[in-house]
RNA sequence: GCCGGGAUGGCCGAGCGGCUAGGCAAGCGGCUGCAGACCGCUGUACGAGGGUUCAAAUCCCUCUCCCGGCUCCA
């Protein structure tokens, strides 16, 4: 099946077909690291990384390239206010930016470039660009001209003229147009600085993951991801500058994701909501996060409250008990008529799924797509105590394959329940007292210690086959 | 001023010319000592008005209302 991907160069769906069959190269732009990342943040990397595990669950092999940018005004600002070293800022932000993926799940990049380990091949770039006369020197700045660059706007459709009439750009008096940008900033006291052929100075933000995309993934990549707050200026000036060197498409496929909102509104940091992953964690765990965050499509506004979370949580919920019960179910010889349409049910609900991501990365129409096939391994353990070996197993691998082009962790919430020798046994022992006083009608009691179990996250559920327990996974 | 995205049942959220996703919440029923989990069933939709068509939530036009980009931003 093909694979159909919205490309913002273009806005609309096309095939996607990598430029060498054998590795699909992927960009990310990364965070910058002044501060913990927000659920916005967030959103657009489990959108990358789900992108890149669905390619990977194609058959492709993935180069994925994901940045760290660790010099800019805010990192300046930032250290200043904090009194500490720009290089100390960036090494506790961007620890904490590994450790708000790792627990989302996110795999991490194949190469995590740093701005400020590049500097050499970006003075290098803008040389390029002045040579060709694409950029032009004022005062130790280093300005790209945007009128030498004929397609540009070409990804955001803003049209150079049209930028000379926004009344929000501040005139500056050294661009020969309004809307050129800067590669190189002459040092001013206070700030870093590199030497450079233009005098000291800094790089602007732009060249940055140009560079670095083009150093690591080549002069052309497949897939070039990030919010679309990106697409202007950011992305538009990446081709610039990429294209004027190489002569050659920077980025085949343009992938942009939608904003998420919190009650409504887009988050800043003046309107007060701005919530970090690690605040958000606090109302729910990692994998509800995750879950949520691919609960609507990436091109499509999301937004974050306490109602869409919980909804969130029952669906990861109903996928998880499934597999679980899929997982415990024991196994027998002979394979029944039942046994094969329930095969016949999860290959049709893998088809479904597949179709959905194979159009753009559909997750909320694949998601209902895995809650069908939850659904029909739950209709069969109801009236099945066994399932032959071999299906169960293929069963098993096609539903948790699927599980794992969305990052839901199965595995690791089972191990939870089951890993842990000693909590077992002494569940085991609690369910075999409380049982007893079951039998013997002394409700009370049991339900005591049914309760208070729930209350430290221990989830007791009698069933005609006795009693299950799992852990509460709120 | 210039670009762009939306408005789907109480809520979230797919669909984008015919075959009326899915979930959450609600109600009913089943299983249960109760609870939970699970299964089955039920209801309520396509912002407004025109048009195109045998057929429109889906295409075209007009309008209303939301949201965003053009400045650091995922």
């Amino acid at each position: 099946m093909v694979l159909r991907v919205f490309n913002t160069l273009g806005r609309r769906k096309e095939e996607f077909i990598p430029l060498n069959p054998s590795e699909v190269r992927m960009y990310v732009c990364g965070p910058t690291v002044y501060d913990y990342i927000h659920i916005g943040n967030a959103r657009a990397f489990v959108v990358a990384d789900v992108v890149r595990r669905y390619l990977k669950y194609k058959g492709f092999k993935v180069r994925y390239v994901s940045n760290i940018t660790d010099i800019d005004d805010k990192m300046i600002n930032r250290a200043k206010e904090m009194g500490i070293s720009i290089q100390e800022l960036g090494e506790i932000y961007s620890n904490a930016y590994f450790e708000d993926i790792d627990k989302l799940n996110i795999e991490r990049p194949d190469v995590t470039p740093r701005a400020t380990q590049h500097i050499p091949e970006m003075i290098e770039a803008i040389e390029t660009l002045i040579k060709k006369g694409y950029a032009y020197v004022v005062d130790g700045d280093v300005y790209f001209d945007i009128s030498r660059f004929e397609e540009y706007g070409k990804l955001s459709g803003n049209r150079a003229e049209a930028l000379e009439m926004g009344a929000r750009i501040e005139v500056n008096p050294k661009k020969r147009n309004p809307a050129d940008f800067a590669l190189w900033k002459a040092w001013k006291p206070g700030e870093p600085g590199w030497h450079s052929p233009w005098g000291k100075g800094r790089p602007g933000w732009h060249i940055e993951c140009s560079t670095m995309a083009q150093k690591y993934l080549g002069e052309t990549i497949d897939i070039h991801m990030g919010g679309k707050d990106l697409i202007f200026p950011h992305h538009e000036n990446e081709i610039a500058q990429a294209e004027a060197i190489t002569g050659k498409t920077f980025a085949r496929y343009w992938l942009h994701n939608e904003w998420l909102t919190v009650g409504g509104e887009k988050m800043s940091k003046s309107l007060g909501n701005f919530i970090t992953v690690r605040d958000a964690l606090k109302m729910c765990s990692p994998e509800v996060l995750r879950f949520f965050l691919i609960s609507a499509h990436y091109r499509s506004p999301l937004d974050f409250n306490e109602k869409a979370l919980k909804n969130a949580e029952r669906r990861l919920e109903r996928l998880i008990n499934a597999v679980e019960r899929l997982h415990d179910l024991p196994e027998r010889e002979d394979e029944t008529a039942e046994d094969r349409r329930l095969l016949l049910e999860i290959e049709n609900g893998k088809r479904k799924f597949e179709e959905a991501m194979d159009d753009d990365f559909n997750t909320p129409l694949a998601i209902s797509a895995l809650i069908g096939m939850a659904k029909a391994i739950n209709s069969y353990a109801d009236v099945n105590e066994k399932i032959e070996g071999r299906i169960k197993r293929r069963i098993l691998k096609i539903f948790t394959d699927l599980l794992e082009v969305l990052g839901v962790r199965w595995e690791a919430e089972m191990e939870v329940s089951y890993g842990n020798r000693l909590l077992k046994d002494l569940i085991s022992i609690l369910i075999d007292v409380r049982d007893e006083l079951r039998k013997r009608r002394d409700w009370k009691i049991a339900d005591r210690i049914r309760d208070r179990l729930r209350s430290i996250g221990i989830i007791l559920e009698d069933t005609p086959k006795g009693t299950k327990w799992r852990i509460s996974r709120k």
